[in-house]
RNA sequence: GGCCCCAUAGCUCAGUUGGAUAGAGCAAUCGCCUUCUAAGCGAUAGGUCGCAGGUUCGAAUCCUGCUGGGGUCGCCA
């Protein structure tokens, strides 16, 4: 239950009753309503601009509107207080027991507790990772892969019909070029001497393996064969066998898609003819001569006539080549096909999660998505910037041109998986982000991982604690949701811990439709912190603390706040891919 | 040169889709602490939200124009 919805939806019926008894017109716009959290605690806990929006549509001043809502609002119950502050906001003060209730709401729902109904069941698509499945993933594919898979868990939560798609781009230039480097992998593999890896093709080591696997299978049938094919049996075997790869790193990552798309097959069924049919059936392509780019001409530069995309008219700055010279199709056509594919498999929202470097191909895709669906469907691109590796404060030096590079596989290996998962979530997808080795393991209160995980753990220890001191008692949410009195929590502490887990529905929401998972890393470090505040009291005051000899009563309302605490904390971990521990010793 | 992203405390970053006196961690200063789990706790100080206009009850947030940094720019994917 996301209490600030509750009271939106019951401020508008205030305003509907007072539209009824005359004191405002009827039919008023409240889609600018909101009922949120004062940033400031000591305005009361929720806080509303209703009598500001509304002031001028319904020709009265704002306090004056302010004053009938707070009449109205101060007759109910779970209403403590109800206050006119500033140019014309309401703030109220909730009743203790709205706040503790939610404790119960948390022990009854589990880590189910923040899912919402928002999405309703839509369906949506998340496109991620699609790395080109002529290597290993890198270090900086795992920050789309953590990013995309946080965020269709949290669309997920949020109540859409999420499908995480990889699109295989195993279909340009960069796959035959696959091709030529396996085959000569292979023939090393059968004892040719290759010598040096010419220009052109891949030299990574990664090869080798393929090339010796593809000779252990054919054996040297190959050898001596036509480029026709060879080529085409090297590609595929080689791709194939990168999936696996690729596959297998989602896996130790945690990333599981339910979908992989594969651009050859697309263009084999024919989907960027129909396409392309598509938009030509609209008048949206022509054959034109593009100007060069203003201030940067490439020294070959010629005019050329060729085939266009008129995606100037939804938002481009301008019309973008469809065809190469030879005839055959750019990179852009497949991609439009693809776009209009998932359209026809039913996805209207779509979110497409690229690499910072892809920028400036944004617009034409957009553009290209709502002419060939009429603008039915919508496509977000969340570009993710890049990762800096660092350990103890230096550069981890990549080259991917000699081959040697920061695999993702070694930095799963290196500092574990949900450390990984974790860290890719604590920065804004649009901010490059720096990824020190050496403070990701730290065990200190500035490492986001540590301080989250180490309030969980101290959450399950107290428990743990609570069953040996009190054996016999059932200790269980259930339990606790049944049997504690609530109403013994009542220190400012406590209250904001509880206040605190109330927001994660609202939060869930929020970071779902703005498509922004890192706001549940931020969230969980606010949550932590206000846990840790709480048990350090405990040092000063044992009266603070969870566990009361002598006064089950009160300890068993803590208990059930901890408890709560543990699980939504677990529910946020959730969300991330993360694993909650039991205990930081390891 | 066009387009996209970024610019918030000394540093690293949040900022609830336009709300009230802009927040957190680190570093700094000053106290405390040896534990229900050790990897500490509390307090203080720190700001022209890059600059200048505009929109309105109200702007870090939206618009325009600048400045600085990064990315990208017809037959690469």
């Amino acid at each position: 239950m996301n209490i600030f919805k509750v009271f939106e939806n019951d401020i508008r019926k205030l305003l509907d009753e007072l539209a009824a008894e005359g004191h405002i017109p009827a039919g008023l716009d409240t889609a600018r309503l909101t009922v949120e959290p004062p940033r400031e605690a000591a305005h009361g806990d929720l806080s509303t601009n209703a009598a500001m929006i509304l002031a001028k549509p319904a020709g009265k001043p704002p306090r004056a509107l302010a004053e009938l809502l707070v009449a109205k609002l101060k007759t109910r119950p779970d209403v403590a207080s109800a206050e006119i502050a500033g140019p014309g906001f309401v703030n109220l003060r909730l009743s203790a027991d709205v706040w503790r209730d939610r404790i119960r709401d948390v022990l009854t729902a589990g880590t189910a507790y923040g899912e919402s109904t928002l999405g309703a069941g839509r369906p949506v698509n998340v496109e991620y990772v699609s790395a080109n499945p002529t290597g290993p993933l890198h270090a900086a594919h795992g920050r789309g892969a953590v990013f995309g898979d946080a965020l269709a868990a949290l669309l997920e939560k949020a109540g859409y019909a999420v499908t995480r798609e990889y699109y295989i781009n195993d279909a340009g230039a960069q796959v035959d070029v696959l091709g030529r480097s396996t085959f000569l992998r292979y023939r090393e593999a059968l004892g040719e001497a290759v010598g040096e890896i010419p220009a052109g093709l891949y030299p990574g080591e990664y090869l080798k393996e393929v090339g010796q696997a593809l000779a252990e299978r054919d054996g040297s049938k190959w050898v001596g064969a036509d480029e026709a094919d060879w080529l085409p049996a090297c590609r595929d075997f080689a791709i194939a066998r990168i999936m696996e790869w690729i596959e297998e790193d989602l896996g130790v990552l945690g990333v599981r898609m339910d979908v992989y798309s594969s651009e050859r097959a697309l263009v084999k069924a024919g989907a960027v003819d129909i396409a392309l049919k598509a938009l030509e059936d609209r008048g949206l392509i022509y054959v034109g001569v593009l100007e060069p780019p203003k201030g940067k001409k490439p020294d070959d530069w010629e005019p050329r006539p060729q085939t266009l995309f008129k995606s100037t008219g939804f938002g481009d700055d301008v019309d973008r080549p469809l065809k190469k010279s030879d005839g055959s199709f750019t990179y852009f056509s497949n991609d439009i096909a693809y776009h209009f594919d998932k359209h026809r498999r039913g996805f209207d929202a779509q979110i497409d999660v690229w690499g910072a470097d892809h920028g400036g191909y944004v617009k034409r895709m957009q553009a290209a998505t709502t002419a060939i669906t009429e603008g039915k469907a919508s496509l977000d691109v969340k570009l993710c910037q890049l990762v800096h590796l660092m350990k103890n404060g230096e550069p981890v030096k990549m080259s991917k041109r000699a081959g040697t590079f920061v695999t993702l596989r070694d930095v799963i290996e290196e500092v574990g998986k949900d450390v990984v998962r974790f860290i890719m979530l604590t920065r804004r997808n649009d901010q490059t982000l720096e990824f020190d080795f050496a403070k990701v393991v730290e065990q200190s209160k500035d490492n986001p991982v540590f301080y989250v995980q180490y309030a969980h753990a101290r959450c399950r220890s107290v428990l743990r604690h609570a069953a040996t001191a009190m054996a016999g008692a059932d200790l269980s949410a259930a339990a606790l949701a049944a049997k504690a009195n609530l109403a013994r929590l009542d220190t400012e502490e406590e209250m904001a811990l509880a206040k605190r887990m109330a927001t994660w529905p609202r939060l869930v929401e929020s970071a779902a439709e703005a498509h922004e998972p890192h706001r549940v890393a931020f969230y969980l470090y606010d949550l932590a912190s206000d846990f840790h505040a709480l048990w350090n009291k405990g040092r000063d005051d044992a009266s603070l603390r969870f566990l009361i000899d002598g006064d089950e009563e009160v300890t068993v309302a803590r208990l059930a706040l901890v408890s709560a605490v543990a699980t939504v904390i677990a529910s946020g971990l959730a969300v991330m891919g993360v694993e909650p521990v039991e205990e930081m010793r390891s």
